[in-house]
DNA sequence: CGGCCTGGCATTTTT
DNA sequence: TGCCAGGCCG
């Protein structure tokens, strides 16, 4: 062979280098926070590129979420230019599987328009299912939809097993129905011709499984794999990856055990663990030179996640300097908190130069940025909440993409049920009980059964109404009627315009919104003019996020736009992302996972936080470890923790305890600000102005 | 059917 | 303390 091209491995530490250039055979990158893990996976794309290995196209990497395949896009197209970098197939789990099946999934009995379930499309079926229980206990939807979605992403059927994988006392009773409900869950999603989230992958092995032809086909196509975030792989996804490089075995995965944060979601640290059990002939190669931290809050991060029992000894250094020692701030509660953290931030920013966006507030969970925004608000220090509801969980914005969904795909069920009585017309419970009735009859779709009701004439149930009460069951016979012929119609009218596409997509849905009138929905829904205004916008932003796909893609389809914006919501959130760059970051632990800050301040540190409360109780410490060690590592120059002696909980003030994980720092790593005392303790006036911190 | 009120509940959320 | 789901009544 020619000499190899090492254009591309220039610049890199040798391990990198050896991961960039070990092309043949499966390769495990432990990849510790900082170390640079996207640039080894860059680079080692663009060396195969260069050196003719295999042609772009041929070369797949898999990534978790739609930031971090973008992200790696724009990074290989500075290597190998925009040309080929478009080529290489670089996307999601979940967008992979979606191709495969927008293609194939007739072979498994879906139609081609099948619709992808959201997670409150999937609560909604799910009610349904367990309203239908046989049973007195009550049940939530949401348990179910937990408990279904860890199994799926198991790749254990529900129906075929006794116990739950996390049973408690409380999931006891649900663990008995759950076969059923899993069962009579699966079969509605069929019949609605949709998948949720967990089928998009799970259907796709299922569809490899059955047509090995099909299997054979994809896994030709690409001679390289690589998986990004490895640590994050359900059992699913590593059978998906088997399947591919089942051939070539030309696997590289990359990822951090370290890091795993996703258990809780099916993600499964044991099968980064047990690589070479998988692939026996795998080389093994740790990067732990880190280029984010300074040594001091390295040491930190190091002494604690050593408490972990089961993982990949390593240990991450830096030549950045050691820093400063880590900032421990004891305050009395949530308020002192918030304004102790602002003060301090100030601080910083006077004597460094700082800029707002170059601080993020970190804690466990949501609801702690609450106490936060009100004081950064009053103090006029401009801020981003990165997370919290998804824009498209907004009732909004579901009402709208709802109506889509119909257009698109007559038996999505959630979807009809949603907008089927908004606006408001007459049609409900009563009326759906029968329509469900008749589809099941008659195996149509909703709209079809909607005119079957037609035809037959008020349902029997109207005797229920109370006519002495106001209500006429005939008047409200005829209404109800009056209001499915206006939503047939409203649909019909659409699917014809849909099917010219005349006056482009943008367009239709802006007439769609004013034709059911959504405006004066709103209007008569919200409470003031704020909440109208924030609302609209909403809808606005979907309309404008529409605009902008069809601008940017010359085949734009209803479709492939709903497609799109299930599995890439970030479309959707780029006006927050656009106001990234002002303020101060929120955020919780978890979506702070891959970024990093000069300044990070951790929130609550406190037992019942982080750890918190749950995870003490399940015994879940280790990752609640992680997650520690994940907040640490984010920071570059400095990492300030916050405990509160008292935080309100369910509304009630309690005294707290120190999160345990300060006792697995180093102390002299440690400079404790002791800004309250617990009762019958003097405040101690230890009080100590931070010290200056030195310019960037 | 739809509006209103009350009681239970309360991590994390890449897709 | 605050939200949302389900129940009740007009």
């Amino acid at each position: 062979m020619a000499s190899i091209d090492d254009t591309y491995v220039k610049g890199l530490n040798p391990p990198q280098r050896e991961a960039a250039l070990r092309t043949e055979g499966p390769v495990l990158v432990l990849a510790g926070a900082g170390s640079g893990k996207t640039r080894v996976i860059t680079r080692r794309i663009a060396h195969i590129i260069a050196n003719q290995l295999a042609r772009p196209q041929q070369i797949l990497a898999v990534t978790f979420t739609n930031k971090a395949a973008n992200e790696m896009r724009e990074r290989v197209a500075e290597l190998v230019g925009p040309k080929a970098a478009r080529a290489v197939f670089i996307s999601t789990f979940h967008s992979f599987c979606l191709r495969v099946l927008r293609k194939h999934c007739e072979a498994i009995g879906y139609r081609k328009n099948f619709s992808i379930a959201s997670e409150s499309d999937s609560r909604t079926l799910l009610r349904r299912v367990v309203d239908a229980l046989p049973s007195n206990d009550s049940f939530s939807p949401g348990i179910f939809q937990a408990e279904i979605s860890l199994f799926k992403n198991m790749n254990r059927d529900p129906s075929a097993e006794g116990a739950l994988p996390v049973a408690t006392a409380t999931q006891a009773k649900y663990s008995s129905y759950m076969g059923d409900v899993y069962e009579a869950y699966a079969s509605s999603l069929r019949a609605a011709n949709a998948m949720d989230f967990d089928d998009l992958m799970l259907q796709t092995l299922r569809l490899w499984r059955e047509h090995p032809d099909i299997a054979e086909r994809c896994r030709g196509a690409f001679r390289y794999v690589m998986v990004d975030e490895y640590q994050d792989t359900n059992q699913v996804q590593l059978e998906l990856v088997r399947a591919l490089v089942a051939e070539h075995r030309n696997l590289c995965v990359v990822g951090d055990d370290d890091q795993s944060i996703y258990a809780w979601r099916g993600a499964d640290s044991r099968i980064i663990l047990d690589f070479e059990k998988h692939y026996p002939e795998a080389a093994i190669i740790t990067l732990d030179q880190n280029y984010r931290s300074t040594g001091t809050i390295l040491k930190a991060a190091n002494a604690v996640i050593q408490n972990n029992g089961t993982r990949r000894e390593k240990k991450l250094w830096s030549d950045l300097g050691e820093g400063r020692p880590l900032d421990w701030f004891v305050v009395a509660d949530e308020e002192a908190e918030a304004r102790e953290a602002l003060g301090y931030m100030k601080h910083i920013q006077s004597r460094s130069g700082a800029r707002w966006n170059d601080f993020a507030f970190l804690y466990r969970s949501n609801q702690q940025s609450k106490t936060l925004e009100i004081a950064l608000r009053q103090a006029g220090i401009p801020y981003v909440v990165i997370g919290g509801q998804d824009f498209f969980e907004r009732t909004e914005v579901k009402d709208i993409i709802s109506y889509l969904k119909v257009l698109a795909n007559p038996r999505d069920e959630a979807a009809f049920l949603r907008v089927v009585n908004m606006p408001r017309r007459g049609i409900g419970d009563q009326t759906l009980h029968t329509v469900h009735d008749i589809c099941l009859r008659d195996n149509c779709s909703l709209g079809q059964a909607l005119a079957q009701i037609l035809k037959q004439g008020p349902p029997r149930q109207a005797e229920f109404l109370d006519a002495e009460a106001g209500f006429s069951p005939n008047a409200e016979w005829s209404r109800t009627e009056q209001g499915i012929r206006e939503f047939l119609s409203l649909l019909k009218t659409f699917r014809e315009r849909l099917k010219t596409g005349e006056g482009g997509l943008k367009a239709i849905v802006e007439d769609l919104v004013l034709a059911i009138d959504y405006h004066g929905e709103l209007q008569r829904s919200c409470k003031n003019a704020a909440q109208l205004q924030a609302r609209w916008q909403n809808v606005e932003l979907v309309l404008k996020t529409i605009g902008d796909y069809e601008a940017a893609n010359e085949k734009a389809t209803l479709a492939s736009f709903l497609d799109e914006s299930h599995l890439n919501s970030d479309g959707m959130k780029n006006s927050r992302e656009e106001r990234r760059r002002e303020g101060v970051t929120l955020m919780t632990i978890h979506s702070s996972k891959g970024l990093e800050f000069p300044f990070v301040f951790l929130m609550g540190c406190e037992d019942g936080l982080i750890p918190h409360q749950k995870s003490i109780e399940d015994n879940n410490l280790d990752e609640e470890r992680r997650l520690f060690y994940v907040a640490l590592t984010r920071g570059r120059r400095h990492v300030a923790l916050f405990e509160a002696l008292t935080r309100t909980k369910g509304g009630k003030e309690r005294s707290t305890k120190p999160s345990r994980f300060f006792q697995e720092i180093p102390p002299e790593l440690l400079r404790q600000q002791i800004r309250a005392a617990r009762d019958g303790m003097a405040v101690g006036n230890t009080e100590q102005d931070p010290e200056d911190i030195e310019a960037p």
